[in-house]
DNA sequence: ATGGCTGCAAAAGTTTTGCACTTCT
DNA sequence: AGAAGTGCAAAACTTTTGCAGCCAT
């Protein structure tokens, strides 16, 4: 996984010059969290399948401060607590089933345009924007006929 | 209060239709969320003005039964915990300042289209589309510079 | 009258914090 | 060495639940 490597040394980067410190808990929890959308018992269970030591307030504590450093982005789905990913290179939106719950990422050519009106009629200036649809993927419409 | 009282009788069809009632609580907790973004604390200290022996749970139990109604809906921001407002008419969106938190309205006139555009390439039926921008206000803007 | 609703208290679930010890740089 | 990070336990906060009595229909 050279790979892997690669990110780590980003990652212990981008941490470094906020003078913090890379640390194999950190290491772990941003693997397992790339490309996935998990909330924080989710990350602590499967970390400890590699760490058996590992606590949850660690957990806790690692994705708050990920967070504050852009290196993760937090998602509010409907389930009164977070979930967690990696900050993806480019921007995109989730698509959530209500059927399995699993949740599709799309991007969304429309949304620059979108922010830039809602900007200039709301006298906002726009940091983010999070598009959220949910709804029922293809298998799950199957079932419900 | 006329339009008060019309709003009651609406609700209070939509209750019966389902078997359920209404209540002095129920009514005074949808008057509160009505045009508001508000949290289950926040509801509920402002009910105890009205109502000083009404319950936390109940505020809970009646959001989560109105939600269900389709009275409510539940609006989820960065705060690991739930907003609520009665629905809207129209389907809006919702721009948060990170400065002073006000929360404003916005009509989405893309949505429709990107909807129809994501669930196509996606093979969902999309259910619902939810917007969340978040910046800061124009009066926040001026603190910043 | 009767089935839904409420208040109260207790439990369950989620997130934060204090502190002594460990680890990264 | 020194500052940051961790594990553990306890606290704080959010939401749900069980139950006895109350109230809308």
């Amino acid at each position: 996984m050279v790979a892997k490597k690669q990110t780590l040394k980003i990652d212990r980067k981008v941490l470094s010059s906020a003078g913090l410190r890379m640390t194999n808990q950190r290491a772990l929890i941003l693997d397992i969290i790339r490309h996935r959308h998990l909330d924080a018992d989710e990350v602590y269970r499967q970390a400890r399948d590699k760490q058996p030591r590992l606590s949850l307030s660690t957990v806790y504590r690692t994705l708050r401060r990920l967070k504050e450093l852009d290196l993760v982005d937090e998602l509010h789905f409907g389930e009164a607590h977070h979930h967690y990913e990696v900050k993806p290179p480019a921007e995109h939106h989730h698509l959530v089933c209500l059927g399995c719950g699993k949740i599709v990422e799309f991007e969304c050519s429309l949304c620059p345009q979108m922010k830039k009106e809602i900007a200039h009629r709301k006298g906002f200036e726009v940091a983010r924007v999070e598009v959220q649809m949910t709804g029922y993927c293809s298998k799950c419409r199957q079932g419900r006929e």
